[in-house]
DNA sequence: TGCGACGCTTCACGGCGACGAAACAACGGC
DNA sequence: GCCGTTGTTTCGTCGCCGTGAAGCGTCGCA
């Protein structure tokens, strides 16, 4: 993942987008001026005159944690129907475990609602409406964890991260 | 927490003994070598000649983080039922005490009824509602340590560190 | 352009089972 | 005796799941 550089104090309005947004970046401070201090682990600093290799070094460093807490963030799910993300977790019922496996095992690719059909009841469909209402219940549930399932019209559905809807202030 | 400070290079086996112990530590670096790097979030270093105020200021961070990390620490449980977090305790009766060495064994993730009932009543569980009525106990006895024990409906129990629950307007 | 069919979303409801919690009684150590 | 621990009963609550139905946008077709 990129890492930002980030002047001190000029960029101030910039260095607090990039931590509401979670952006690894390493501060840039000049002689004299005390940096700012943060215990967030994808925030760094660096005294200039600095290094051209020194700073590298703690761009990459910056770089492996993101790229460490990324991977955090691919769903897991245990056999006990804990659906678990960056931390978080949700335990799903039955049929949405059974449903949530084969979305997750083709993360971010379509899932034809026969597929779908098939893995959450084995034993045959119910009713005609049951997998509507229950992908209802799963969004719902998925939510908090950032997730999202999205519709592609008369072919299925998709598993994905959520969109983080941009913050209108 | 303190910070230990590591000569580089010739500190390097005590780094090493600091990094299994998870003692935080700051590297010093003199002039024309490369440093450790590490994504460990408890070690950082500094260039050399570096000002006082600078070293000072990567300790603290540090410091503050080891502080987070010691907040989150699991729960430790002694053969006599007292049960320690963070520098509180409570003293657990048998039952409970039994109950609690399985959760601990799986902190963080589900334990099955079956199996608690198991733990807590190796000679075969006396009613059908008992392990009911101790989670509900053994909760309340929890919550002044910051510890809480949720459901997974229909397949058992999870300890984990208490929610703060964000209210919701 | 207007209309209906279709696909999808969402809600409200009822049945069922799992779980929560209070209240009470029995037991035992100090 | 007093208090903490334990088991039992009982009742209330909540989650899960299927069903019916209303709403809405898209597409095909006359």
């Amino acid at each position: 993942m990129k890492v930002e550089l980030v002047q001190w104090p000029s960029d101030e309005q910039r260095l607090a987008q990039l931590r509401r947004d979670a952006v690894p970046r390493l501060i840039l401070v000049p002689e004299g001026l005390v940096p700012p201090l943060s215990t967030d682990v994808l925030e760094d600093w660096i005294r200039l005159p600095a290094d051209d290799d020194d700073i590298r070094a703690r761009v990459r460093v910056l770089s492996d944690r993101a790229a460490g807490i990324e991977d955090a963030r691919v769903p897991e799910l245990d056999e006990n129907g804990l659906l678990r993300v960056s931390g978080r977790w949700v335990s799903l019922p039955p049929v949405e475990h059974r449903l949530m496996i084969v979305l997750l095992d083709r993360y971010r690719a379509v899932v034809s609602r026969e597929a779908l059909a098939r893995a959450g009841w084995p034993d045959g469909i119910p009713g005609r409406n049951v997998l509507d209402v229950h992908i209802v219940r799963l969004r719902r549930r998925l939510a908090p964890l950032g997730l999202s399932i999205q519709t592609v019209r008369s072919r299925g559905y998709l598993l994905e991260e959520g969109h983080v809807v941009p913050v209108a202030n």
